[in-house]
DNA sequence: AGCCGCTTGTGAATGCGTGCACAAAATCCG
DNA sequence: CGGATTTTGTGCACGCATTCACAAGCGGCT
């Protein structure tokens, strides 16, 4: 059976995180088994892998501020999070603070992008190049570097060898050679959600191993692929559930709950 | 303190949907503290809400196909989870089910539409008019319909006025009272990163209480409004974790987990 | 009418993630 | 040089989420 797929969203869910939990199997994720063959990283969770990434953007901005140190509680309340799930999460990659003051900002920055593989270039490719397509593809190299797009593809006759974003769009059915061709890691769906698995099956064929996917289906991939959703219309379907849910809140009488909301404290 | 916001992706691993986990407070949703106040509804999990949206839109494909009902087990396997967890999170609504039969797939689908409130619309404005602005704005009625876009905003002299998929693109600083005015119920932030958090303030103002975040920056908002994040950079560093991880897998070796791997095992 | 097979709904158990609280450590100051 | 202060790193407990496993219920068949 098919490896499922992870939303973009929730995560973590309020974020997301959605929750970024394993369908089945455990949810630490540095070796698919658990990962305690060999001594160094004991298995980081996904959910923290999420967060990891926001903290690195995050420092980021902190180093163009001139920021040199930062406190967990700093680093916390400017990611959104809890402290100490800021330390817990870190941990997970080693322990390179300094106690009574801090984390080096530049130190834990490369130390982030080390874990998440930034320190090599992940070739991209764009599949579908309508609206969102071109969108995407005059990122140009999406946001912090890394991952420099290299190919497009769509069916569209007229857009065929048509530049965009200074690339040629190649056809779908070149999908297989090109990616091979062009050391293709991660392909980016933003076809119509009928072409989506079609698309998904020529990538995986091409050598894709990680796919984000913004066409509205379900992928069936084998287990080796990685798949990571993100899904406009879900997004927006899981706001309008609290905007219900606080419609009827609010229709039925203020409860000490909601009383509490509109204090300003957290529930 | 500002609550924080949810991941669009969340989260999650290799399999299912991100979690969605709440930033802090418990993730069970449907009341803010629980909700035992009522006797209906005893809080739907975060979790469960992003699945829900996917199950209504696979029972819409099969509706299309002329299903009339559908087994747990059918639904599970074409939403990608566990038959167990989907039967789960059905309960959490009400019992639509036969015994020995199945659901019947349109009162499952008018069930769950009424859970997520998609019997009313929502009106949704998108701010930012920019390459990814435009292409949201000309979905012109989000998937599933339900989320009718009818407020555009942007800086930029030059757009203002012009229609873009129908509707004319308003001044950012009228946001407030437009939105108030066209009862505005979702904010999407499709805006360069320095500019959300001023537009997500004005939203706010407008009384928008739910926001969708497009901008790579964690926004600071009100006890009463509810965020959700998309963000693509994050994703793909998700994913890049994952390349990283399997490569090094592979690179000192075949370990019995990725043995197991690509036998086609679930790991 | 009664039995059989199938599928739902849910109680219970397990596992993961989060948050708390504190010990360890490092700097600063007297 | 020693104590006070600050901040990290983590053991522990709690709670949600997922999964298992089974009783309850419904339709069909004889």
């Amino acid at each position: 059976m098919a490896r499922v797929q992870r939303d973009g969203g929730d995560d973590a869910a309020p974020t997301t995180e959605l929750p970024a939990v394993r369908g089945q199997g455990p949810a630490a994720v540095n070796g698919p088994a658990g990962a305690q063959g060999n001594g160094r990283a004991r298995a980081i969770p996904e959910a923290a892998v999420a967060r990891l990434a926001v903290y690195l953007r995050v420092l980021s901005a902190m180093a163009e501020q001139g920021s040199v140190t930062v406190s967990s509680e700093e680093l916390a309340t400017a990611a959104g999070v809890n402290s100490a799930k800021l330390r817990k999460d870190l941990s997970y990659i080693g322990t390179y603070g300094t106690r009574g003051v801090g984390y080096e900002v530049d130190v834990l920055t490369s130390e982030i992008q080390r874990v998440l593989g930034l320190t090599r270039q992940q070739n991209t490719a764009v599949v579908g190049i309508g609206n969102l397509g071109h969108a995407l593809a005059n990122y140009g190299g999406f946001p912090g570097r890394g991952f420099p797009v290299t190919a497009l593809f769509d069916v569209d006759p007229d857009l065929i060898g048509v530049p965009v974003g200074g690339l040629p769009v190649c056809h779908i059915d070149d999908i297989p050679e090109v990616c091979a061709a062009r050391n293709i890691a991660i392909g980016v769906i933003a076809t119509p959600p009928a072409a989506a698995q079609a698309v998904c099956n020529r990538l995986v064929e091409g050598g894709v191993h990680c796919v984000l996917n913004f066409a509205p289906v379900v992928l069936q991939v084998p287990d080796h692929v990685e798949v990571r959703k993100v899904d406009l219309a879900i997004e927006l379907q899981i706001l309008s559930f609290h905007v219900a849910r606080n419609a009827e809140q609010r229709g039925r009488g203020r409860t000490a709950a909601a009383r509490a909301s509109s204090n300003g404290e957290v529930v």
